[in-house]
DNA sequence: TGTACATCAGTGAACGCGCGTTCACTGATGTAC
DNA sequence: TGTACATCAGTGAACGCGCGTTCACTGATGTAC
């Protein structure tokens, strides 16, 4: 095999892996080294052959959730796009979908976590920190120029805001109805916009 | 004294007083039955004379939290209000101003704890969401009538999003600069219909 | 008014349990010659 | 090509600790007569 200790990298890849889903499903708080490394197939005993602590292992996993998040995103995004929608309706149908509600632990870090930001280790916090900053820098690529400087922080807390109060009513009725009073209002304002005269 | 067993109900108030806050400052995983006990000024072993168990607890707690949040924000909007501000804007920028970033222990419930709320237990998870609806509720009654039906759910979400993107980013110049932009785009969207023109 | 007793809020030691972390060891992989 | 050895990823028992919960007890409060 031609690098050094493929195995080992291979372990840690699925350790990170598991992390990341584990953080979003459970929170920071519920993710306990022993189930992590069972979820990799491995005992917990050698955990620290991999991560110096328990929390260099949640900064880790936040970079992997936010990059995983991250790529789900594009894909649902692009499969939306292809039906004919504009980049903006794509991104916040994609975003504040029915499938989000349910699908917590492949789904955004940031809506996942938020609450508990605050709470975590210098480490863990400021890995979370720019996971909302790329959050924010994402949404602003895909509203209309003319939107103010700042509709792209205005947007991001609303679609963070709505997916945590849809998930805190329940996969249910009254959570999807938030997602879709959500939906319409950034796409009533933003879309608008760029679709309509200049008045 | 008159009432039967005063006090035990003056110790009960304190131990949910306690819980209270420390729900919203430390999450509900940050909440021991011991630390709340002595914060009451009591000692662990009393615990289960009042509660019959640490999600009863909780469940008053947020019960607590919701209230006590709630008649702040009322003071708050009160002063605003009196020094002329509309409803609308008094109640944006107190729920959106810096004091609420840094004051968590004292602030809403629904924003310290959002992205925790699904993963509690079904009486703790029945009783936080009736605190969203109540905040929905609230917001509804504030932004003016002609608003659509969509609008409440919508920035209550941005307010509750904001706040806690802002918090995760730090009490600091990026976290205002968070609840700066919220406050400007809500109060840009709903306080202009109410005082310019109809279109 | 005073004594004897029942009630009851709160105490503090103890329990079982799961956690993060450590460490002596195992067994497989890869290298030296 | 084959043997001897070093390396190293992973194992599993053990640690100290703090948690939620239980319980026998204490001491103060209030009631009966």
């Amino acid at each position: 095999m031609p690098g050094p200790s493929n195995r080992k990298a291979l372990s840690h890849e699925r350790i990170v892996d598991a992390a990341a889903r584990a953080i979003r499903r459970e929170g920071y708080a519920g993710v306990g080294v022993a189930d992590i490394m069972k979820e990799a197939g491995l005992t917990h005993g050698g955990f620290y052959a991999h991560f110096p602590s328990r929390d260099a292992l949640l900064a880790a996993a936040m970079e992997r959730a936010g990059s995983d998040g991250a790529a789900r995103m594009k894909q649902s995004v692009a499969r939306r796009e292809a039906e004919g929608a504009s980049t903006l309706r794509a991104w916040v149908e994609a975003y504040l979908g029915d499938a989000h509600l349910k699908g917590c632990e492949s789904g955004c870090p940031v809506a996942a976590l938020a609450s508990e930001m605050p709470r975590q280790s210098t480490e863990v916090r400021e890995v979370s920190a720019v996971r909302v900053q790329r959050l924010i820098q994402a949404v602003r690529a895909v509203l209309p120029a003319e939107a103010g400087e700042h509709a792209a922080v205005a947007v991001t807390s609303t679609m963070v805001g709505a997916l945590q109060l849809a998930r805190a009513l329940g996969d249910n009725d009254d959570g999807r109805a938030v997602l879709a009073s959500a939906r319409q209002s950034i796409l009533d304002q933003y879309e608008r916009k760029a679709v309509g005269p200049a008045h």
